[in-house]
RNA sequence: GGGCGUUUAGCUCAGCGGUAGAGCGCUUCCCUUACAAGGAAGAGGUCGGAGGUUCGAAUCCUCCAGCGCCCACCA
């Protein structure tokens, strides 16, 4: 007897999403045990900023990570997705700080201690919102082992790396030109650094020489820092110098001597080929200090204002400093030839956007060369495996030339520095517990006030989430993990930190592939971002379309590797969907006769065999691209198939069949309970929520996160079938284009008779029913075409429709016309291929054969065409 | 200054060596008992340009152009 399903026409995903998501969690479905007789799969989540709030980006990131882990767990796979969120030292410390300063106060009024506690503060919150934001999207992460990258564990991992690679000598404390940036008032790593054209001035400047024989004339764009040089540098082979080496020049302003030197490092094709040093001030002057001792004058304070070392210019800031010193210089007389305006790459801080200001500063650095030539080797071997393959290519650019990383920031937020002072005798201890005296002197220690690099902690996320340093069983069972889901720009950041901490510290790489994804954009390819206006965000898509409509966009479009574009009506396309899906299922239940969805029927009609070869196909093919991390491949096949062919075409077969009542009937409600069933495990990574409420009504089970995936369904593979339930399809929309080419109403019954070779004319025959209803069709039978209305199908097949009273012949006319012409088209294409020279000799016999048979249907169908014509404009007047 | 990506239907994108595809938009018809968030039938591309390889190129190679991005201590 027929169950009544009582679902509403419209498909709610709020009366769906939330209830789905508890009982999920409920039930423990995301909770993935190490050991036992399933297979690891795992992915550690990159984790979002406790900055604010997830943005599209995140959605992205977590959605494709979603689906990867729904069906590897449905493949029984012990799949883990360990969740968790980064504490984001410099960018979260400026979110609080600006919440400060609408109160009014300053972290450093605050204190040390007051001020993290307000940052952990927000932190709870920050994260809190986060978790449910990724709940709300259908994140199946394994909310248990939820890590947090300044959490007990991972802090524990990060000392313990610390202390290791400083006591291997690849950890050290040195003075160096770093990048600071003024206003956040910390040292940068080098890709914190963002490069930006701006104009600037190119000014010549002659420097008097000691002796007063002369001057020499050097380039700079910024004359400001000329208050620290140290010495003047040319090309040792330059012989418009060769005679000033050796010799002295003063300073103009400040008087100080400088030594004229020869330095490989100056481009004597620059400027005037002469330069001046300023070791403190930037990274190429400080190279040629070292190497012929000059002294290192620093004229700038922390937030780039003129220190006391700057004489007169004392207090201006550095743009200040620029302009009064450019005319303190011309008042001088110093400057000659022209000031050029001059295009040029300077750089910014990436958080604040700030110009940085190359600084002479003490600060810790990672020797990164040997820990990278490990990494390099493990891409290079295919240990690590980037998907699209060229994303490899970034990683070896930035891994070749690698230069110490600075990790050492003049913030508060984040892992303190374990390293100590001695006030006595001056003694550095680093360590894992904080030492009760110095070692050496017994003297007070001072903890180092810095903390470090973000990305410090999270180059260790793959394993200390996973308990390293212990040797826990899930480390032993989860990694490597088996792939990182990331976009193309934290490449450099995270990802290849991440190949070398691994390497060295456990031993082996922490994840065997790297699927990287664009970022999202706007539908014209444009950022995202507030100043434009056109953010979208995630959780109102959600609000207003439900979170798999969302899911489907963003899986939609995310070519691996490709930015994503992304549009509100995009979504609203991807909710049609959900509802057409809603709306089938809905048909297929109604119409249940206490079927199960266990297994197609044994004896099948033609309908069912091409429904299920279509299955079979579009399984395979999803579960190739979902291999190659194509989920936009993945969703374009499933939405064809189920919308295109399931719905279109096997639902519309299957209510002729079912109309009959007999065993047909039967057979087409256990295929199409089959089918569905099929289809929405299929589905069910990309779209998990209404695929589980519908999957649980149809199948009564527990729900389709553990169900088994669709394996074997190659079995199903029939050519036949597909080729001629086509000839069916063909005869339909011929039927179709020729009632609306000639505005037949679609009530009007109409008589068809079709002529045909054998083979087309046994699948019509037993077809008649089907073609009849979807055609709308009075009668369909086998006979003659003669005195009705002529159509021509394919090669073999003409059919007859008994025209009456309506036929316009002047539109018959112009539809066999346009109908000739496509023909003649093909048939001289396929002509002249064949007449290539060399063709029928090299071209495969395969492609020959069928050249030779489309050029023979066009040729027929040409004929028939004309001749049918040749009738027609007969009957005119 | 290097490098990468991209250029295909009005829009956003797939296709990457053998008959040009999808979604959205557009046109016409239809509220047919799963769905009007729908159904049916259509219109619409010399696949950025120029060479080359090949029997055959949107697809491979070279060059050029536009757009976008990344890297870079020529001050």
């Amino acid at each position: 007897m027929a169950r009544r399903e009582d679902l509403p026409k419209v498909y709610d995903p709020r009366a769906v999403e939330a209830k789905r998501y508890a009982r999920w969690e409920e039930l423990g479905y995301f909770r993935a045990e190490p050991g036992g007789s399933r297979p690891p799969f795992s992915i550690v989540m990159p984790p979002p900023n406790v900055t604010g709030s997830l943005h599209m980006g995140h959605a992205l990131d977590n959605v494709i990570q979603d689906v990867l882990i729904r069906r590897r767990r449905m493949q029984g796979y012990a799949a883990l997705w360990l969740p968790g969120t980064d504490h984001a030292g410099i960018a979260t410390q400026a979110v609080v700080e600006r919440e400060l300063a609408r109160e009014g106060l300053t972290r450093h009024e605050l204190g040390r201690e007051l001020f993290l506690e307000r940052v952990w503060n927000w932190k709870e919150r920050a994260q809190a919102r986060i978790v449910e934001q990724l709940k709300r999207l259908g994140s199946s992460a394994d909310w248990s082992r939820e890590r947090f990258t300044l959490d007990e564990g991972c802090s524990r991992a990060v000392t313990e790396v610390f202390v290791r690679l400083y006591e291997e000598g690849l950890i050290y404390r040195g003075e160096r030109i770093i990048n600071w940036c003024p206003r956040c008032l910390t040292a940068l790593s080098d890709i914190e650094v963002e490069h930006r054209e701006v104009e600037g001035e190119l000014v010549t400047v002659a420097y008097p020489l000691a002796d007063g024989s002369g001057e020499i004339r050097i380039a700079t764009t910024r004359v400001e820092t000329m208050l620290a040089d140290t010495g003047v540098a040319v090309h040792p082979a330059d012989p418009r110098y060769a005679g000033l080496v050796g010799k002295e020049a003063v300073l103009p302003l400040v008087g100080r001597v400088l030594p004229i030197l020869a330095d490989e490092g100056v481009d004597p094709e620059f400027g005037t080929g002469a330069v001046k040093v300023t070791p403190a001030h930037d990274p190429l002057d400080f190279e040629i200090g070292q190497r012929h001792g000059l002294p290192k004058v620093d004229i700038f304070t922390p937030d780039a204002r003129v220190s006391d070392a700057g004489g007169a210019f004392r207090g201006m800031d550095r743009y200040e400093a620029r302009r009064a010193v450019f005319r303190a210089l011309e008042e001088g007389g110093y400057l000659r030839g022209v000031v050029r305006p001059y295009l040029h790459a300077v750089g910014h801080c990436y958080r604040c956007g700030t110009e940085v200001e190359p600084r002479l500063s003490t600060q810790w650095f990672v020797r990164v060369e040997p820990l990278a030539r490990a990494a390099v080797e493990a891409v290079r071997e295919g240990r690590v495996r980037f998907f699209p393959e060229r994303w490899s290519k970034v990683f070896f650019d930035w891994m070749e030339g690698l230069k110490d990383w600075c990790i050492s920031r003049q913030i508060w937020w984040g892992h303190r520095i374990p390293a100590w002072y001695c006030e006595g005798c001056g003694e550095v201890v680093v360590a894992r517990e904080e030492p009760a005296s110095c070692p050496r002197c017994s003297g007070a220690l001072r903890q180092d006030e810095d903390v470090l690099d973000t990305w410090f902690s999270s180059a260790l996320w793959p394993f200390s989430t996973l308990g390293w340093p212990e040797a826990t069983p899930d480390l032993a069972f989860f990694y490597p993990t088996s792939v990182l889901v990331t976009g193309y720009d934290i490449i450099t950041f995270w990802v290849s930190r991440m190949i070398m901490m691994g390497l060295h510290f456990v031993g082996d790489v922490p994840f065997r592939h790297v699927a990287i994804h664009g970022l999202v954009r706007d539908w014209r390819g444009k950022k995202m971002s507030k100043s434009f206006g056109n953010v979208i965000d995630p959780l109102e898509m959600v609000e207003r379309y439900g979170a798999d409509a969302l899911r489907f966009t963003l899986a939609r479009s995310a070519t691996p590797g490709q930015d994503v574009p992304l549009a509100e009506e995009w979504v609203e396309g991807s909710r049609n969907f959900m509802n057409k899906i809603w709306n089938a299922a809905r048909f297929v239940l109604m119409n249940r006769a206490g079927e199960s969805s266990a297994e197609p029927p044994g004896e099948r009609g033609l309908a069912e065999r091409w429904i299920l070869s279509r299955l079979a196909r579009a399984g395979a093919r999803a579960d190739e691209a979902y291999e190659s991390y194509d989920l936009a491949e993945a969703a374009r096949v499933l939405h064809h198939f189920f919308w295109s062919e399931y719905c279109d075409w096997y639902l519309e077969v299957a209510k002729v069949a079912m109309a009959r009542g007999d065993g047909e009937a039967a057979r087409a409600r256990k295929t199409l309970l089959f089918v569905l069933d099929q289809a929405l495990r299929l589905l069910h990574p990309l779209v998990p929520f209404i695929a589980d409420e519908i999957w649980t009504r149809l199948t009564g089970g527990e729900t389709v996160a553990t169900a088994s995936w669709p394996t074997g369904l190659e079995a199903f593979l029939d050519p036949v079938a597909e080729d001629e339930f086509e000839t069916v399809q063909k005869t339909v929309v011929a039927i179709r284009k020729f009632r609306q080419d000639h505005g037949i109403a679609p009530t009007a019954r109409l008589d068809v008779t079709f002529r045909a070779e054998e083979a087309s004319e046994r699948v019509l025959a037993e077809a008649a029913e089907m073609v009849s209803r979807l055609a709308g069709l009075a009668r369909f039978s086998p006979g003659s075409t003669e005195g009705r209305a002529k159509l021509h199908v394919r090669a073999g097949l003409e059919l007859g429709v008994a025209v009456e009273g309506f036929l316009d012949v002047g539109r018959e006319i112009a539809r066999l016309r346009r109908e000739e012409e496509e023909l003649e088209a093909e048939a001289y294409r396929v002509r002249a291929r064949l007449g290539q020279p060399g063709f029928l000799a090299k071209a495969p016999p395969e492609v020959v054969e069928g050249t030779r048979r489309r050029l023979a249907e066009a040729e027929e169908g040409l004929a028939r065409v004309r001749q049918l014509l040749a009738e027609l404009e007969g009957l005119q007047p």
